[in-house]
DNA sequence: TTAAATAAATACCGTATAGTATATAAATGT
DNA sequence: ACATTTATATACTATACGGTATTTATTTAA
């Protein structure tokens, strides 16, 4: 198996299984050796470090994408209450909601790399309430901060719920009747 | 250290600190030998359902008061979200939402109690809900049962912000702003 | 006061962890 | 073809885990 492939093997391990995964799983799943793994990551905050950002990279520009798309504002919010909550591949829940659930048993990096994904993804957001109120097509009386705030909070509840093991039945209502308060006000 | 002390030890580590707390480390700070922890409890399975038991006892008797109060509908409502948010029992979150979320490593024991405890809860937000209509403080037109799953979700995700470290100044206007569906529909 | 029963504490078991030093194989330069 | 370097893999730390067998101390009975 190839030194490339250990980074996606740990981001499936730590996305479906949790960040307590340990080294040795993920060296014995890829084939590749325990000193190997270090030489390219350096420790397990290093790896699970990657896996986060490899995670987070791919669901960041396909969130950009989104919601810098010329879809009209309660469209954008319907694809993303679909994704969280019938998607196939929050099925077990998020890596990134699961590792910061879980920082402070991590390491520094992750840590970091935490508190990093959460400004920029906030950032995202509120930059889609801004300019949603400024093309017209939101009207809510809140402060795109605070929406953003609340859009990412239960974006989070719900693919948590899903890990649970919560159906896409369940999760899809409470969701949309969570972000309904963001349209009609 | 007497052993009526042990629970009480740990449920609050599992509190604080999650349940990848150790026995040893339980042991070690009750002061009680593991074989003593052992004869009482049996297993670590049984020291952990021993101690969310304890938690969701109190919690729910709590619950219980308020919901049968003579306090009107919005009253009540207001006071759960004043508690989720803002008392300093909360302040590193939920005992029960903590060992849910971690439910799949955990033993059996535990995960029956989980999952009783959360069944008993969601009646209780049931009933709440269905004689609140009754009589006719609340005139919301969703099904009582899906309140109840409205609510629990977002209490539960109001407590597990604050134990991500949010301020209750954040907290409660986020999880007030959720609820606010509930009271005018 | 001595003997039997009961409790608790020390010491241990097998296993798994994160991380590394040493030995082995492969590839490169000459 | 041989010598030197580079990468890999085996084998090993030291530590901690959940759980228990054996020994020690304490209490009860006679």
């Amino acid at each position: 198996m190839k030194p490339e492939d250990v980074l996606d093997i740990a981001m499936m391990a730590y996305w479906q299984e949790g960040p307590e995964v340990s080294v040795n799983a993920i060296c014995r799943r890829s084939g590749v050796s325990k000193p190997s793994l270090y030489r390219e990551f350096g420790s397990e905050d290093g790896l699970i470090t990657a896996a986060l950002d490899q995670y987070a990279g791919v669901l960041q520009s396909q969130l950009r994408e989104l919601l810098s798309s010329d879809q009209r504002f309660a469209d954008k919010l319907e694809v993303l209450i679909t994704f969280a909550s019938e998607d196939p591949r929050n099925e077990h829940g998020c890596l990134f909601v699961k590792m910061r659930a879980a920082r402070l048993h991590l390491g520094p990096k992750t840590q970091a790399k935490v508190a990093e994904i959460e400004a920029e993804t906030l950032g995202l957001y509120e930059r889609f309430f801004r300019e949603s109120r400024e093309k017209g097509e939101w009207s809510g009386s809140i402060r795109p901060d605070f929406a953003a705030q609340y859009l990412h909070a239960q974006i989070g509840l719900a693919v948590s719920q899903r890990a649970l093991g919560a159906e896409p039945a369940i999760v899809k209502p409470l969701l949309a009747y969570a972000l309904s308060v963001l349209e009609d006000s």
